[in-house]
Formats: structure tokens, sequence, C-alpha cells
DNA sequence: TCTGGGGTCCTAGGACCC
DNA sequence: TCTGGGGTCCTAGGACCC
């Protein structure tokens, strides 16, 4: 099997770079794109408010105090889809197998693409930016995780190839936070027990990982330590649940605040019940998100029989979960989700009505004996759970 | 005056079944 | 009274990602 090459793309400062195509006099100005209000965060920032320490997920009024002459503009979300499938359409003129991590990220299999490694690289910046006159950064290697590495070594409007010999000059120095799937608590943990490089990672005893992380987040580290990932470029995937949640601009009181959470609980219902039926899906289970003033988030859902899209019957199960959880504090965030999503379309069609003389009985009374013997080799038995 | 919104995947316990 | 073993589904929470 040839090694495979395998680019990221990453669109460099994505929401920002695309507000500032049409606010041009804006470029050389800190710049960040979110809710300037009291609960607002930035979602993107470009390179020169990130200069004044402004980061993405940061609190709008911390970046305010980092940087004051900052200027927020509000997401526009539409306009970044459009640009979104815009590189995406570039990208796919060069190279077909494309696996979509986002609004601003892909990976692409450039495996049996024609053309040396660095023109291929050159070639899809190229395209993009005509597209788009928006600049990206790609990192192409052997697998996902090393590109992925890769398009994060030189941005903004970078480009890094890396074979398996830069594994250890150059990939060995890093943080472990850099590897995708190591976050703030694994990358604390990690420092915890003195491990802070990938190299040091790499060089930790694989068991000692396992006895700490468990046996698949373990086994995983010691992999992506050494460089190795066998994940494959998915090109097709389903979705698996759609929410909609909102936080408050202010923490509302569960009795007192009653009517005004009423209206944004049908609101959220319906919002992901238009979701679901303009991509023509249905779900079975039905939850709920709180988040109170404290912070804290409890989840509650339920399955229900009969797959569904509509507004009112997602609203009614939303209303069961929420009626489990105690309303002893105020909240500052709501949210609805559908889960175990399947397409509209495969709705098994509404069971005929039985013809004359059929049993209405829905598991009609059998021989005992025979049903036990004959339970065994049914894999179809019904599920009582959920009704 | 802290901390958005929309996702995915994993773990773990209990119910239930054979 | 001394209590297996394997499987699936459901639920809640958490880590992580963009």
């Amino acid at each position: 099997m040839p090694e495979r090459r395998i680019a990221h793309i990453d669109m460099d400062a994505f929401y920002a770079s695309v507000e500032l195509l049409r606010r041009p006099e804006l470029r050389e100005l800190p710049v960040a794109i979110g809710g300037r209000g009291g609960r607002g965060v930035v979602t993107t920032a470009n390179y020169v408010a990130r200069r004044y320490g402004v980061r993405s997920a940061m609190p709008a009024r911390k970046a305010l105090e980092l940087c004051p002459q900052c200027i927020f503009l509000p997401v526009d979300f539409d306009e970044y889809r459009k640009f979104s499938r815009l590189f995406k359409a570039a990208i796919a003129t060069l190279a077909p197998q494309i696996e979509d991590r986002g609004i601003d990220e892909v990976y692409v299999d450039l495996t049996e693409v024609a053309g040396e490694t660095a023109a291929l690289g050159r070639a899809l910046k190229q395209r993009i930016v005509e597209a788009t006159g928006l600049t990206c950064s790609i990192g192409i290697a052997p697998n996902k995780l090393l590109a992925k590495i890769g398009s994060d070594l030189e941005k903004p409007d970078g480009l890094t190839i890396l074979r398996a010999d830069d594994i250890e000059p150059r990939i060995w120095p890093l943080p472990v936070r850099r590897i995708n799937g190591v976050g703030p608590k694994a990358s604390a943990r990690l420092n915890g027990m003195g491990i802070a490089s990938i190299g040091d990672l790499a060089r930790h005893d694989a068991a000692a990982l396992v006895g700490r992380f468990g046996p698949n987040y373990g086994r995983w580290l010691h992999e992506v330590a050494h460089g190795r990932d066998e994940r494959p470029i998915v090109t097709e995937s389903e979705p698996r649940s759609r929410s909609r949640e909102t936080t408050f601009e202010r923490d509302l009181h569960p009795l007192r605040d009653r009517a005004e959470l009423r209206e944004i609980f049908t609101r959220l219902c319906a919002q992901v019940a238009q979701d679901l039926q303009r991509r023509r899906y249905v779900g079975r289970t039905i939850g709920i998100k709180l988040r109170f003033d404290d912070f804290r988030t409890v989840t509650r859902d339920m399955t229900i029989a009969q797959p569904t899209a509509d507004a009112a019957e997602i609203q009614k199960a939303a209303r069961a979960c929420l009626k489990r959880v105690p309303l002893e504090r105020k909240l500052r965030l709501l949210g609805v989700r559908v889960s175990s999503l399947s397409a509209a379309d495969a709705l098994p069609a509404r069971p005929p009505p039985p013809a004359p003389g059929e049993s209405l009985e829905l598991f009609p009374a059998v021989d005992q004996a025979h049903a036990k013997s004959e339970g065994r080799l049914q894999s179809a038995s019904p599920n009582h759970r959920g009704h």
C-alpha cells in the first residue's frame, strides 16, 4: 500500500477575513467577530487583534480590556457559509476526496492526485484565493493527525509538508496540547505527570499511559505521540443530532420569569423542528439542556416510540424532560435537542389496517413453549421501552 | 461584568433479554 | 440465599472540536 498524502486546509481567521473583504478599510485595525454586549464572546479575531492577546472564545469584555480600540462586528453566518461553499468547491476542482470538518476546514486525500506535493499545495492555495480572495494554511503529511499539526505550524498563509522523518525534529518539541484530541483536561493531567511535549509522551511507557488514561485513550496517546494515525478520509456522513440553545441576556427565574421562559422554550422547539423538516430528518430522542446561574449544566432526554420532526411533539417530550429537573436556581441557558435521527423519507409506512378477521392484538397469544424456543432465534424482538 | 452555539464521541450504570 | 455471561438500549455527563 502506498504511503498516503493527506492535506489539512484551514482558512486563516475565517470569519474576520470574510468580514474584511467587504470592510477593507478595517484591514490594519484590530477586529473581533462576536457579540460585544454583556455575554458576548469573540468567535474570531484578526491577526492585528491577536497581537493584543485577543483570542477565540474569549469574553468580549476581556477582549476590550486587552484592546480597547478593538472593533467588534456581529456574526453573519449566512455570509460565512457562502464563502465556505466557495472554498470547498475550489478545492474540489483539484481533489475530489474531501472530508468536511466544519465551516472553515477540511481534510483532502491527495494520494491519487497527480503532481509533486509542494506544487499541489501551492495550487490549492491559488485556487482558493482566486475563488474567495482568502488565504489559508495547509499541512500535507502521511495522515490526518500530522496534516492537522502541520497546517498550524506556519499560520497564516502557510504551507507545511511533513514526512515520517520530520516527526522527531518537528513534532516532538511541540506541547501535547497541539494534538487534536488532547484538550485542556488531558493536557493538564499529562503536565502533572511531567509530560509537557509530544516527545515526552512518546518516551513515556505505553502501559503506564493505559493505567492512567484507560485502555482506549491511553493506547491512542501512545500511538499519536509516534505520529501514527490510520483514520481514513470520510467523505460522507449522516448527522447524529440537531439542536438549538440560547443564553439569556440576564439569568431568568424559573417562576418569576415563567412567561419569558415558556416563550423561549416554544421558540427553540419550533426552530429545531423547522431545521429537521428542512433537512428531511426525524428523530426519536428528544432532550433538553439547562445551565444554571452557577454554570452547572444538566441534560435530560427521553426516547419516544415514533420518530418525529413535529414542533408540538418535540415540545411535549421536551416538557416531560423539563419536569424531571428540580429548578432551584436561576437559569442562564436553555436548549432543545433531537437525536437518534433517521431520514424522513425512510420512515416506516403506517401499518396497514388489519384485514377483516385479522387479530388486532399487538402480540397475539401464542403457545408459550413455542414462543420461548423461537425467541432466541429472533433478531427483531419487540422493544417495550420508551412507550 | 466572567465563560456562545452547534456538534461528535466516549464512558458507565441500570434495565432488560436470552 | 452465595447469585453467569453476553448482548442491546437508554440515559447522564464530560471531553473535545470548530
